[in-house]
DNA sequence: GCAAATTAATGATTTATTCAAG
DNA sequence: CTTGAATAAATCATTAATTTGC
């Protein structure tokens, strides 16, 4: 283990435009630019751009010469349409799962044709809905005590074949009486027809795109 | 290789336009003063950018000599050079933990001094320091049932919560027959995952930037 | 001494939880 | 109650330390 020693470093010590507090901060232009930059094999939330945070209900002050964006339709959170909605649902039902960084420009910018919309709020659907599918899956794994034992054939939970070891789950209990089930839930019958995602035989690996490289 | 079909929504239709949606507009203000909650605007990983690709580097392993920073390219992941690691440590000490978009660009730009780094690693960087100094404390506590607090010396582990961990990891068969005990200990009482803050001992008077509100 | 074999750290991602707007 | 947003925990993966056989 390294033992870190510090070397007297000036922090700050020149660039004073970087006048820290919440005075004015140059521009920074984001860095990518340079050399070629495109090739984008992975990698994601590069969307969540500073601000777009709630804003403070006593006043909301925003500093001297910020040129604060477009209206933002009240600038709470992302309200989604129904067309996005169907969009989103049908590329996650399709087998996406964690698009990457240009997967999710692309979609935003499609989507965008039916209201704002963010890069953030697609990479945040689909973490969500990812995470309360697999959520409904298992409470409702829970509250059927079936004992299916016959599908498990692991659907492709990734879009990419999963090639977990399964196994892993092996979260602590939560507030739900679920624990227990913790063990059992991933094998409770490869998503059993409750939800209403994958049905359908579309072998999910259809993929739109090509998903995340992923290595594991 | 699986192929690739599309649905029939004929998404992408365009070119992409690559424009990636990163851009950073209103400065955002922080909101500081605000009552119990909203996390103000924090915000962050908008810095992981598409590229950076993992590249395969045959060979060229590096000598460790006594500094092998600088140059780094390689593109695998971010090796941090000391002064790089006595700056983050400090700014953590200073009280900083998650730091927002604004200002891990900052510090994205002075650490560049020392060597590569992007503003990912900036984020990365502060969420497993954070996580892994809960965790450490939390495993101390365990340890040693006393609260004495202060001194949080090393880690003894008299083998009172240090076994267990045998059956957490079903990893693949590693070659290592590891147990690390990284665990859980949730009773460890003081230490409830919505803790506030984990100052240890530095008032922390010194802000170099306002201070992340972190209301949770 | 040295390099392969192990082990400990820790960078990078994904998943689970939490919070609160609507 | 639903779900967008954000954070924390878990976990995967690679690299530096350290150990070990020569």
């Amino acid at each position: 283990m390294k033992v870190h020693q510090f070397a007297r470093v000036d922090l700050w010590e020149h660039e004073p435009s970087l006048s820290l507090g919440c005075k004015r901060l140059r521009p920074l232009a984001p860095k990518l630019g340079g050399n070629g930059h495109s090739i984008a094999t992975l990698d994601l939330k590069c969307f969540i751009k500073p601000e777009s945070g709630p804003r403070n209900t006593s006043g909301d002050r925003k500093e001297a010469g910020a040129q604060q964006a477009e209206v933002q339709s009240g600038g709470t959170r992302w309200n989604p349409t129904q067309e996005q909605i169907g969009i989103l649902e049908m590329l996650y039902r399709s087998g996406m799962r964690t698009p990457n960084a240009q997967q999710i420009e692309q979609i935003t910018v499609q989507l965008s044709k039916y209201g704002k919309i963010e890069g953030k709020n697609v990479f945040y659907w689909f973490q969500n809905h990812k995470a309360r599918e697999r959520q409904k899956q298992k409470r409702s794994c829970l509250t059927r005590t079936l004992s299916v034992g016959v599908l498990s054939k692991e659907t492709h939970e990734d879009g990419v074949a999963v090639k977990e070891e399964e196994s892993y789950y092996k979260r602590k209990c939560r507030s739900w009486s679920v624990q227990r089930f913790e063990e059992e839930s991933r094998s409770c019958g490869g998503f059993s027809s409750t939800a209403e995602e994958y049905h359908e035989g579309s072998d999910k690996t259809l993929e739109l795109f090509p998903l995340h490289p992923e290595g594991r």
